[in-house]
DNA sequence: ATAAAAAATTAAAAACTTTTAATAATTCTT
DNA sequence: AAGAATTATTAAAAGTTTTTAATTTTTTAT
């Protein structure tokens, strides 16, 4: 991984590069504000450690400039204690995480990967026509709202996206969403069919699932 | 989307390639097993569409060499109605999926989008000491089980993985797992706790939580 | 138009999760 | 070593989800 260290204290930053090496990972420092945004001109890191006193260049201004830019890099700022008031401010500003300095290595290197985690959580998303599938969380996201899923309502529409525009059949479905032996004599796929489409509505203002007499369902695309 | 049409029905392939044009595609045709072979060498495809009939290497023969050289892209076989008999071979030699002639582009388009985000989801996995926990299914996956986590553990044990290796006091676990304005008079963190703890040990036969008296828990790096 | 088949709706039963509360066991301090 | 504080365990209550079953509505074919 490629990290910047954007720190003043020397002591802190080469003890930090020198962990950071030793867990197979490449960290580049910046002893003060403007030297952390010529790198990050330069250089696509994995994550930023920011810290929020530095010459030149304060954090606060770092920050603002390089989400300005458009840089999406996950960033955590490095603060003293006495700075925690400017936490609230730091974090709209873009900041993804803050660490309370004195800390240990093994706190930023648990913040880091925490923070990798949400970043690459936030790609589990599939897109659809006016709302979007959260896979981690299971929640349909529209414009304004969220709408939670029960598991066999997440498994249903998982299942109808992913066989957008294609017929899918009762024993279909019941294969792939309740499992491969499975049969129900019960009416269990229109019970759930008709709860999903009731939260489909509820958060897109759409019915996706349309029926086919005698043969099925179709999940529409566009 | 960089895709291979390995067809020898010129008509079949060259629509295919128009239709996928029209989607934002790029797509390359083969008309051989030998040519389609000879291009999956040169190029990384994100899915392969293989003809099961083709002359000079048939489809089955292609999928094995390749998969015997280790390439994992994703393959959808091609199969006439009367080879379906061979729908099993096909699979066990290594295909994700595979279309019965005659098809219709749309059935294609989501056949590959639910390949593609098959093989997305095997990535949704967190590799943890010796067990690995599937974000989607919500399973610790262990060398020989698959262990169904509910809601609270799943959370739960995704809040410890992303703090590996430091402490968390029950006020932490209580704002990120439950939510942040909650704050309950009972021992709720230590039953899911002990809930998780179980499944846990069952799946790994390890304890990673340890408990840190009067600070909090710990989820033990290696 | 009508009957038969298929799908939708409703509500209650069964199964599972989450929370609560009481009791037991462990850890720390003096 | 005893008492206080903290954590673990157990089991029952409350809340959700899943399944079942009966009834109503819609669709298709005669």
């Amino acid at each position: 991984m490629e990290i910047l260290i954007a720190e003043d204290e020397k002591k802190i930053a080469n003890s930090l590069k020198k962990s950071f090496a030793e867990e197979g990972h490449h960290a580049i420092i910046a002893l003060d504000g403007e030297k952390a945004l010529e790198l990050i001109r330069e250089i696509v890191f994995d994550v930023i450690l920011l810290d929020w006193r530095m010459p030149k260049v304060n954090g606060l201004e770092v920050l603002k400039t390089i989400r300005k830019n458009g840089v999406k890099t996950p960033i955590i700022l490095l603060t003293a204690l006495s700075d925690i008031s400017n936490k609230v401010e730091a974090l709209n500003a873009g900041a993804d995480d803050y660490i309370t300095k004195p800390f240990s290595f093994e706190e930023v290197l648990a913040r880091i990967n925490a923070v990798l985690r949400r970043s690459a959580e936030e790609t589990n998303i599939i897109k659809c026509e006016n709302f979007n599938l959260d896979l981690i969380n299971r929640v349909i996201v529209s414009s304004d709202k969220k709408t939670k899923l029960t598991d066999k309502e997440f498994e249903l529409l998982k299942y109808f996206i992913s066989k957008k525009g294609v017929i899918v059949s009762k024993d279909e479905l019941c294969a792939n969403v309740w499992g491969i032996n499975f049969n129900p004599h019960t009416n269990i796929v229109e019970v759930t069919i008709k709860n999903l489409r009731k939260k489909l509505e509820e958060a897109t203002c759409n019915n996706f699932i349309k029926t086919i007499y005698g043969e099925g369902y179709l999940f529409i695309s566009e």
